[in-house]
DNA sequence: AATGAATGAGGGTTCATTCAT
DNA sequence: AATGAATGAACCCTCATTCAT
């Protein structure tokens, strides 16, 4: 007895009909255009206090800060479970683009792969990557329908990247996607305060030092095994 | 990576050794017996716990794992902040032993440096240093008196430590000791649920590429500047 | 047991035969035959669903099921109270329609008067008696005047059929047209989950041993006094 | 990870082994008296508030009710079925002594075997039998293992009255224990407001008036079948 | 000293109602 | 006229903390 109305899962095209608009081809209903802002307005505070405080923030202070009552966070989003995922689609598409935009750099001077993913993971970080922690949660589902796609085209971009810097000879190869991603995670996760935000700078030494350690020659032999982002979530 | 073993050395429990017999030359009441045991199992649940949570558990939680009542908790500890700063005391102390050790090594083998710190820095994370993450809020009193003096010694062991990896030519020379547990504080951060404790051999994975780019010579200029731990809490 | 037959009957519906072509005459404005229909559709969808879930369904359920927009409810329906005033009105004209049918009956033949009662109670219980099981509730208002008419027609109707059997010598003469309904509404009210509608057949079974209850010869003595619907308000 | 104690389904025992009462037989923790006793006014509460109200009354008006905090409901009982099942529990219990006496009276007067019947219906009502409806809510776990004991000597036992009456040929043979259960609830149920509570009155009537009905000789053909409790479930 | 129980405040979620398109 | 969106109040439940035994 679901009685809430969400256009992004079920879009309600009971008016379509009676659409006058001279652009027929449309068939969805068109959502307001003043509850697509505040949809944006509460994905884009949701993911500065992800980053600033972790994923349990209150649902009402990510409504204050997007400046809407509390209940307009439950039209947009069923539950916290659907938020998280919004934020993390938004955060993973951002990412992989820098991704992307790294490939297509190393692809131009095979010399600067590795610069090109050293890029990248700055950029990432600064992308608010941070966001992204609350995929490590065990109640996250990695596997969602809305999430495949982006999440497959981040590890892909991510992959594209360290393997150009791999076949250039510059990183080492016992590590895998899992590896950087992970990591990255981690250094970059939110801090509990927000009066930390000025670790910032923190964050890219820490970065910088990680991928000093990533480079060839190997100064040492790792423990465990290379994984993909998957193999965390096998438990 | 038993974190029983060395319960006798805790500075709580000085003087515990005594009998329990009238001694009426003493001015401070002597604590009986199995309320000294009951204080030791709630830093020990609450640093457990807060390894596998983070340091937000429930109280009622923590006093259930210790095998207490809840209000046993209250007896000991005034608030969240003191048991919060005894689990970090207790950690403190031990990793402080770690890093010492490892100067031992150190001092007695030179070229042995760096592999000491190697071994310290992958014993801490064993030693579930991670316990020390509430150090990063901000509400956490980096300055409460009961912890100048192990914080001190920390800091001096591991400072010690990787000036002797410095000194050697292994250490590279742009990062601090504020630098390190930084990131070892990061890398090895609790999950947001236990089930991914599984994560354990990845930890080591990346404690071990982050201490490859600590190694000379430096392959990348670092951006900010080498911190102490202080720094961090300048805002 | 089709509910939907009459539609035609309705007091509301009446004069919306006439066509849309522009009518200067009248002075009241004529309603526009789609918010005519949207009030039908309403007034519909609430009735089945306060039979099937009590008269407190959300009202965003009430207007999903009818076919439009929250607030259209609202537009026709100033509060719950009308909307619930408005089904009453419906149930209470057909059911007094099923009692001035059993009057007929019983006028034709004395000996079937007790039969048409039989008939009509089963008859209510089909036409979803059970959604006037508002009227019980104590803020609802007996008195309010659009009700008075319907009411009464009700009232006079049932008091006329059990009439009828009594002066046939077949209904017990201690019991008044209150007893029989808010006997009939207990016994036909909506369950508080829709899945035991399959119990039909039970309220059909019931009613028909309370009806054997009521014949002469009387076989107790009952408690209290027979009363009005009216009596039942007095608190 | 559930962190709450409730002793009535996990008892503490942890300090039962320093038990100095000199009554070493008991093993269970005796719970506090007052606990004891504000539990029984939580019940008590909840009985009479679901008979005025229907089970979804808040349960901070029960709290209210009862003279205790909100949450101290919750200590006792975990959710709200659990409360619900307590409260019917009660009842069930109540009232399968008064049936047991019925049975009683009726084996001293096989003539009176049916007026054991009608005072035990009667009593029933007045024992806030009412307070029973949450069971034909379809989220009511009918086949709790709290409840089965008390529900199967609550059905023998009326099923034993029936048997009774049926024995001396005054109580007719189409139906079984679950019509009358029904057919008790739906004419006790509470009515929405506590206004109404003067209908105690007419509920004693329609009682007589189904009990009459229940007579022999059977003036009436019923349609369906006799049911136990258990086939309403079936859906 | 230790405990179980009680409490009130706070976050999560739903829903009747109002507002803007 | 009709609609989708927004809102705040109410309820549910949890948990840090205090109280009584």
């Amino acid at each position: 007895m679901d009685h809430r109305t969400r256009w992004t899962t079920e879009p309600d095209t009971r008016g379509a009909a009676v659409d006058t608009a001279p652009a027929p081809q449309r068939r969805v209903a068109r959502p307001r255009a003043d509850a697509l802002r505040n949809r944006e307005r509460i994905v884009d505070a949701a993911r500065e206090m992800f980053v600033e405080h972790g994923a349990d923030v209150p649902f009402d202070e990510v409504a204050r800060r997007a400046g809407v009552g509390n209940a307009t966070v439950y039209r947009h989003f069923a539950d916290r479970a659907e938020l998280v995922r919004q934020v993390v689609l938004t955060v993973t598409g951002r990412v992989a683009d820098l991704a992307e935009q790294g490939i297509t750099t190393a692809d131009a001077d095979e010399g600067a792969a590795f610069g090109a993913l050293r890029t990248f993971v700055h950029a990432a970080a600064d992308e608010r990557i941070g966001a992204m922690c609350p995929i490590l949660a065990p109640d996250f589902d990695l596997y969602h329908p809305d999430l495949l796609d982006a999440r497959e085209r981040l590890e892909q971009s991510i992959e594209g990247l360290m393997e150009r810097a791999r076949a250039a000879g510059q990183l080492r190869t016992d590590i895998a996607v899992g590896d950087l991603m992970v990591a990255l995670s981690q250094l970059t996760r939110p801090l509990p305060g927000t009066a930390c935000m000025g670790m910032d700078s923190f964050i890219h030494r820490h970065l910088q030092l990680f991928l000093d350690g990533l480079m060839t020659p190997a100064r040492s032999e790792l423990p465990g095994a290379a994984a993909t982002l998957e193999d965390l979530r096998q438990n």
